[in-house]
DNA sequence: CGACTATTTGACCGAGCTCAAACGCTGTGG
DNA sequence: CCACAGCGTTTGAGCTCGGTCAAATAGTCG
């Protein structure tokens, strides 16, 4: 399980609207939503000296599923996915992560899932020692990284519902919003949304296959819920009517 | 959502294994298992003397989706489910509470889920006020809930590959083995294990319905994997056997 | 343009669901 | 002590949603 293959961090300086240099987080796109959101301008000079900013390709592999957790990340920018893989290769993916959400809530001795990068990602890297002994010296850290975690273990709970008693429909309905919300949370365009993922993602992630997935898309379309597929984004028609699909009503 | 109804909380005092006085933790069965097995005895005194023993029969409400989170607690005897509805009726079982465990790690505004009994249990309660302003002083429990959120994220990530990707069979075989190790870790007999739910809370929890539940485990019997139903225990007669199919392999 | 990959659509299939009935256990009251 | 009621469990028969397999279509990139 451990340890299949290197890391494929390339650990190439940022580029574009990454920092080219993780110690002036001040500059960086994402703070304001990030784990480093709370700091004072004092702690979060500390935290930028314990970190340095990465960069991955898309489909470039950032930690494997058993591998000790020597570091944690925060994205800066473009949008990973963790997966587990049963023996038979089946895949579940069990989150995607977005700019200034963080990778390593669950501070275990190893990592729980594979993650790799849907399309070209910066990340904000730091060793694992380093956040928990800034962790233990700033509070507002510490209290950020409890908060977060909290929201985790809620939002897993509504994939359990997900996955557990909703229809196809239904799960692509929630699909949609989710994507949505999670937009407008972090200051991005919320209605054409972003759909960065391909329907093979999509599909393990909702538990379904990608022609289930396809299909139901097909549907929704046919229903003027969305529109038509637009350059990786979607229309949100009628807001309301998916919120209905999506809670089952 | 919210305050459906009024909390069954009985608060008569505990009996049997329960303490009669939560301020004597000193005396509580599950300490070693649960929240305050890490605190010194002068910690504990003090965790103590800010919680209060309650029971809760059978059936009986703890707490309510959506209420405001006035409370945590730990389980001292007994056992729980907490579960989602969707408006039609549909549940999801979102997780079951043994002795040891805790309840509210989420620590958000309002509970997550429903949770009621599963047989008569006895719960150490605690003001969430009180909690929080403990684990700001105490940092080994602060530490303590840390590691159980970390635990809780680990463990839902395998309820979701569950919930995703496995068929009947593979679902069950896990349960049953997840059960016999929960037993195991807070020091109870683990083969024979103890089931103490009903299929509908089974089926809820595993998304599928009881009478696939039911064929599962007469499958899982006529593989010779399990033993027949005594007493609400089961007998794992292939511990390895059923490892294999909870795995896919 | 051409090769390759992602998406969509169609036809068929099957794991698990639904509906229904029988069975078994437990507690209660005559 | 037995009869009966009520609930939980098991089993059966048929159906359905979503999966599988296959082919057509639409992007994408060199």
């Amino acid at each position: 399980m451990a340890s299949r293959t290197t890391n494929l961090l390339t650990c190439i300086p940022s580029v574009g609207a990454l920092n080219k240099d993780a110690s002036r987080c001040d500059l960086c796109t994402v703070i304001n939503y990030s784990v480093c959101g709370a700091l004072t301008p004092d702690e979060l000079a500390r935290f930028g000296a314990s970190s340095k900013a990465i960069y991955l390709p898309e489909d470039g592999v950032l930690v494997r599923d058993g591998d000790v957790e020597d570091f944690v990340f925060s994205v800066t920018s473009g949008c990973l996915k963790s997966f587990k893989q049963l023996p038979d290769g089946r895949r579940q993916v069990t989150g995607f992560y977005f700019p200034g959400d963080f990778i390593g809530l669950a501070g275990s001795d190893v990592y729980l899932a594979d993650i790799e990068a849907i399309s070209d990602a910066g990340l904000c890297r730091m060793e694992r020692k380093s956040l928990n002994a800034l962790s233990r010296e700033i509070p507002n850290l510490d209290r950020r990284l409890h908060e977060l975690a909290s929201e985790a273990l809620a939002e897993l709970q509504g994939q359990i519902v997900l996955l557990g008693r909703k229809t196809a429909q239904e799960r692509v309905a929630t699909f949609l919003l989710m994507l949505s919300k999670r937009s407008f949370e972090r200051g991005v365009i919320a209605n054409p949304v972003s759909i960065p993922m391909i329907r093979e993602d999509i599909a393990d992630f909702l538990g379904l296959t990608t022609e289930t997935v396809s299909r139901t898309f097909s549907t929704l379309r046919k229903l003027e819920l969305i529109g038509p597929d637009v350059d990786k984004t979607v229309e949100l028609l009628d807001r309301n009517g998916l919120q209905r699909v999506a809670e089952g009503f």
